[in-house]
This record gives C-alpha cells, sequence and structure tokens, in this order.
DNA sequence: AGTGAAAATTAAGGGCT
DNA sequence: AGCCCTTAATTTTCACT
C-alpha cells in the first residue's frame, strides 16, 4: 500500500485486463522480463488487492439475455438491508452503484424479455421510484483503466501497491 | 448460434465468470467431466461467442483512481463520430451506454482527483449537458447473470450457442 | 460428445547474482 | 528484484468409444 506502481506494472495491468489468461511467459516476452519476475510481480499485485480477480466476459445476447437496462432507483429510506438482500437474490442485476444526486442508486439490468425487465423493475419499485431507460448499444469495449494520466490535472497523487 | 446451452454449459459459464483463470483441470472436477471434454466446451463457448473474453479486475482505488463517476449525456446531435473518438482517447471512460429515454448516453468514468474528473466532464460538455453523479460504493460484487431463469416471465426464449 | 493417456507447454519453487 | 534451472502441474492433441 505505500509503494508506486511503475512502468512494468501498468505494463502488466494493461495486458491482463485485455487478456486476462495471458500466459506466464508470453506476458513476460510483452513485458520485457524473464516469466518468474513477471509471475512474482502479478503475485504482488494479487497480493495487495491492485488486481482483485479474474473473469470471464459473456455475451448477453447470446445467452438469452436480449436487454439490457439502466435502471435509477430514489430511495427515501435508510435502511439498506431489504434492498441488498434483492440485489444478492438477483443475478439479472448485474452493477449496482450507490451515488449522490437524486437518485440514490444506479443499477444496470439484463432481461430476457421485457415482461423479465418489468418484473425485476417492479421488485425494485418496492423501494422507491424508479427510472428505467433501455441500452440500444455499448459504444466501447471493455477495458480497465491504463497507465497514470501524466499531464496536468490527470497526474496520480500516489499510486499504492 | 442455433443450439441451446445446456446444464453444464451454464455450470461453465457461473465457474469461468467467478474465476477467469480457473485450471481445466479443476474446472472439469467442478461440472463433473473430463479435462478434454470441458476444454472442448469452452473452446465452443470461445468460439460461438458467447465467452468474448477474460479480464483482470483491478482495484481503481488502488491504482490511485480515487473518484468513480456516472455521467448522463444529453447529446442533440447525430453525427456521434466525435463522441466516438473522444470515448477512444480518454481511457478514464470505463463504460459507455447508449440508451433510450432523456440522455442518450450513460459513461461510468474514473478519475484520479476531482480536477482530473472535472477536466473529462468538460470534454463531454462539448457534445451536451452533462448529468454528473459521484459513486459512494458498489453494494454489489462484480458479476455476471447465472443460469437461464426458470419461472415465467424469466424463462429464456433459446439461448444460442 | 466424451474418455483416457501421451506429448508439449506452462507454472512454481530454490538457489544465486 | 530479477534470472536461471529443476520439478510439478496443466494444457493440448489424438486414438478409441
Amino acid at each position: 500500500m505505500t509503494e508506486s506502481l511503475d512502468a512494468t506494472d501498468w505494463a502488466i495491468l494493461t495486458e491482463v485486463q485485455r487478456d486476462g489468461r495471458i500466459a506466464y511467459t508470453e506476458l513476460a516476452r510483452r513485458v520485457n522480463l524473464s516469466a518468474s519476475a513477471t509471475k512474482e510481480r502479478v503475485r504482488r499485485l494479487e497480493e495487495s488487492g491492485v488486481i482483485t480477480g479474474y473473469r470471464a466476459e459473456v455475451d448477453l445476447e447470446r445467452i438469452g439475455y436480449a436487454i439490457l437496462a439502466v435502471v435509477r432507483l430514489k430511495y427515501p429510506g435508510t435502511r439498506h438491508e431489504p434492498l441488498r438482500r434483492l440485489l444478492g437474490e438477483r443475478r439479472e442485476i448485474l452493477e449496482c452503484l450507490r451515488t449522490t444526486g437524486e437518485d440514490c442508486y444506479v443499477l444496470k439490468v439484463a432481461a430476457t424479455s421485457m415482461a423479465h425487465l418489468e418484473e425485476v423493475v417492479d421488485a425494485l419499485a418496492e423501494f422507491g421510484s424508479t427510472t428505467t431507460d433501455l441500452v440500444f448499444s455499448r459504444p466501447l469495449p471493455p477495458r480497465g483503466p491504463s497507465g497514470p494520466g501524466l499531464s496536468g490535472a490527470n497526474r496520480l497523487p500516489s499510486a499504492a501497491v
């Protein structure tokens, strides 16, 4: 938590965010290091919590979830447990962000049909008023941030390992 | 694209969404199949586009991105190319959804400081009016959908491989 | 489609610079 | 920290079912 990420660490992060199953030998080639040194760096990145896991990405349409929606929820109450329980039960709710602003939660919901989406939104509406927008498309490939911002306001304060 | 996912395929998807680096030998144990049969199934899921890739997940705070925000953009124009270009250049924009509703785009933006966020929002404001909400927390662990909905409206029409 | 075993490749650990 | 070498494990291919 006290040491900075160097250029090699950033190169590793860029590669594993692009291909989480890359072999250490191949990764080592790409970051110009030996396989064992590379593995040791990845181990440290994992252990220090910089890399939190590896996930396969699935095409939602191809597995039958034709509909993606953004649901915003105004939640007047302060008791968040029942909502958290619903989030845990409903695997169709892919992501949940608690935010500032008028809407307390922003949720990303996958559904197999409009009837299915309606069912999920109805369940959420138990907790407050909802605003639902359907997703047409995702213009961005999935990705994470790359190297530290190097210009002006982008400069990192002190990236931690 | 014409064949359904069976229970074993779903089990595989659940496992690789949880741990994208799981060894085929271990995955095989979990889905009660031999390693080679498991590998063949994964190969087909990849080739048919069900599994679109594997990504390492990174803790944004630990790499210096202390701030996460949801930016909604009202985009009056129809020429989307300049915006797409900005999205491509700005790696801080982690996700972009084009949606129905008043706001045409919903973006997830990571920033190292409020000054950095301001810079990104200013760049987006070139295209239309923006609404920015900061993210307090993410109450959900990262995950994808699991097995086909089996009750009523959740039932999958015909999951495709 | 799945199994089981062999061959090729990769991962993990110890010792050294 | 990193590199090299050895051993263990995994991946990949293939003949057979």
